[in-house]
DNA sequence: TTTTATTTGTTCCTATTTTCACAAAAAGTA
DNA sequence: TACTTTTTGTGAAAATAGGAACAAATAAAA
């Protein structure tokens, strides 16, 4: 049964992304149909949550039985919209840009950047695994002419503001921030941080302080 | 006055490195003296949060006044533990890899990464940043060796469950791991996901359900 | 067919996190 | 000195997320 109004966290969005990726690895591994607390020893979650997570959005298990995966795949690539092809830009093509354009986690998984911009002369016009980088000058243009949704910055910090102006002027409605920043957007606009700095900071803080601390949530005497 | 005992959230040690990280450059710019009003409007915080972030560890600030940022950078250095050199070590040096050798987000705020491991013959011996690439064959001993405590997994998938259990026999407590699987570790062994496809998938799943989203946290009719 | 085993979907409860709101402190002003 | 303004630090309230537990559903066994 479906819900009239229900909130999704971004947690649970975050775990069902999660739980494709394994199911579709289950898959390929002959698996056919797995139960909760199956998936609840594969991946960090408890069973509950994970039953609670696809609840929100209807049932696709069977009692006394388990899920079958295929239904399952198809049910959360429905619900993450990745079935559907999304047009993709990248603008930065430094060296975590182009580890980006060529990274195997996004291809693998039907997410394929299909545009990128540099603003060295010397970068435009190659081509970078089939994508060939264009002059970020004419970025809002572009991204217009394409229709592209979502944008991925990997820009130097100083000007990932600017970008992000343009990204929304253009009509992008999604974007993931690699710089170190935070970044002004308008209400309709989704962002998401990649802050590297702050994760690897976060794990020195664990070690810092080691013993004043409980595992999972952190106890400090 | 300190706590006795008190839980730190992951979500506040997060913030705490994102409010180091303005904290500099608001003192680079020639600020001496902020207000969390102040700080809410920068970052995407509200000040509440900001001052029971803080309030966990200590009281920084001066009532009517607000705080001084030299002696905030310097408290929350000490609290995050980022003024004391930790030995870090990345194994993979893909392009990923290779990014994060080189990465001025790391470098910048005294993240410097010290060992580099791979696999590939042609790789090995090569210096990059400074850095040199060594055989990974000789991980555990060179971990134990150097006294690493942090590392840093970016290769394939596949063999990641491997490097991490070689690392921590190593002796390494903190890990930030790249690569998009779920890696099983010991209790006392801290570990922080860095998933590009999941965030990714994020972005998509707010185009997807948009209309039926409610921007914060997420409304699905 | 009836009974027993499982395992889901969901309610209700608990724990955690965030926000509110205000007393306490600081500094300036009259 | 007394009054005003500002802004912190924090206890209490509100909101959110997570987990236990159980009825309902399914399939297998008796």
């Amino acid at each position: 049964m479906r819900k009239e109004k229900v909130y999704i966290s971004q947690e649970t969005v975050k775990r069902l992304s999660l739980y494709l990726r394994n199911l579709r690895r289950l898959e390929k591994e002959g698996v056919r149909v797995i139960c909760s607390d199956r998936i609840s020893e594969l991946l960090d979650v408890s069973p509950a949550q994970f039953r609670k997570d696809l609840s929100y959005f209807g049932e696709f298990g069977k009692r006394g039985v388990g899920y079958e995966i295929r239904r399952l795949i198809e049910e959360l690539e429905d619900i993450l919209g990745v079935n559907k092809q999304w047009k993709i830009v990248l603008i930065g093509v430094g060296r975590l840009g182009s580890a980006l354009l060529r990274f195997e986690g996004f291809s693998k998984f039907n997410l394929k950047i299909e545009l990128a911009f540099d603003i060295d002369k010397r970068k435009i016009g190659k081509v970078i695994n089939g994508v060939k980088i264009e002059d970020v000058q004419r970025l809002t243009e572009r991204v217009k002419e394409e229709g592209v949704k979502v944008g991925l910055i990997s820009t130097p910090p100083q000007v990932a503001q600017e970008i992000a102006d343009r990204l929304i002027e253009g009509g992008i409605k999604g974007i993931m921030n690699f710089a170190p920043v935070t970044l002004k957007i308008p209400e309709d606009v989704f962002i998401t941080n990649v802050d590297m700095a702050c994760e690897l900071e976060r794990v020195i803080f664990f070690l810092n302080n080691e013993g004043k601390v409980k595992t999972d949530s952190k106890l400090l005497s």
